[in-house]
DNA sequence: AGCAACGCCTGATAGC
DNA sequence: TGCTATCAGGCGTTGC
């Protein structure tokens, strides 16, 4: 599932090939991954539009046009965005095609149709995709004392509050995972049970868990691939996520899976252990 | 306000 | 073999 650095990745991809290139037609075979405007509307505000830049905050892509306007668009749990050329067979599942003037296409296919794309005024954008909510952004942002306080007066699991984005942007269940492993934390503790100590582990776990998988060009585990269609390779590199009943790369002992506000979470008995009363 | 459960989706897999 | 049930989970919504 794309979180942070694959989302990254995918922007660094189309970074080398969409900017200057105008959108010619827009095809939306699947119009509920359309969610603002309307889809004709979309199609409209969009044709004759040129790409400038992307941005990328948490897990949106933020698709900056001229005539200032910002197309954003959500990968959700299956979603794929290649660049690719008109001749090249259509994969399953494709609902949006973006025509380009030089030939090629940028494609969106998302199995699942979790996907979302929101069209605005790049200063109504944030609102129209609900982006303002979004909270610290974990490897431009991300101030450890004021870490420390927010784990201080929350009471929710740890793994739930890695995985609220309006705390932390774009951490999601492999990387939430990750971080409590290199921090040896349990994924069941309290927020507000953990020592100013163990959140500053955990804020360096985190950290150095997103940039290895930006590094790694993403962890390619079920469904994600680039922007070009290539797989990353964090998946080999992963300690307990998916690992199920393996043996913990530190100690030996098999993973754990429990499941955590209807989530699957995976750690190792031995090396993060509940927290005594 | 904080927290948790549910719905949205399809393909892979388990079980009968 | 072929069917059905379950699971995967990000995020918006709903309700406690």
């Amino acid at each position: 599932m794309p979180e942070l650095p694959e989302v990254e990745t995918v922007r660094q991809t189309l970074l080398e090939f969409l900017p200057g290139r105008v959108v010619t037609a827009v095809a939306v075979n699947l119009a509920r991954i359309i969610k603002y405007p309307a889809a004709d509307r979309f199609v409209a505000e969009l044709v004759g539009r040129r790409f400038l830049t992307i941005d990328r905050r948490g897990k949106y892509l933020q698709f900056r046009l001229e005539g200032g306007y910002t197309l954003v668009i959500h990968l959700r749990m299956t979603g794929q965005l290649r660049y690719a050329a008109a001749a090249d067979p259509l994969p399953k599942h494709t609902h949006v095609i973006f025509h380009l003037d030089n030939g090629q296409q940028l494609r969106f296919t998302d199995l699942r149709q979790f996907g979302a794309m929101y069209l605005a005024p790049d200063d109504q954008i944030l609102q129209v995709a609900n982006m303002q909510r979004l909270g610290w952004e974990p490897l431009a942002d991300f101030p450890l004392e004021q870490f420390q306080a927010l784990l201080a007066r929350r009471s929710t699991k740890i793994k739930n509050l890695l995985l609220d984005q309006s705390a932390i942007a774009g951490i999601g269940n492999i990387y939430a995972d990750e971080g409590l492993f290199a921090a040896s934390i349990h994924p069941e503790t309290p927020a507000n049970r953990l020592s100013a100590t163990q959140a500053a582990a955990l804020h360096a776990a985190l950290i150095q868990v997103l940039a290895a998988g930006v590094a790694m060009r993403g962890t390619s585990f079920s469904d994600y691939v680039d922007g070009l269609g290539r797989s990353g390779s964090f998946q080999h590199q992963l300690t307990v996520y998916g690992r199920e009943g393996e043996p913990c790369p530190r100690c030996g002992q098999p993973i754990l899976r429990i499941k955590i506000a209807g989530r699957s979470a995976h750690f190792c008995p031995d090396c993060q252990p509940r927290l005594n009363s």
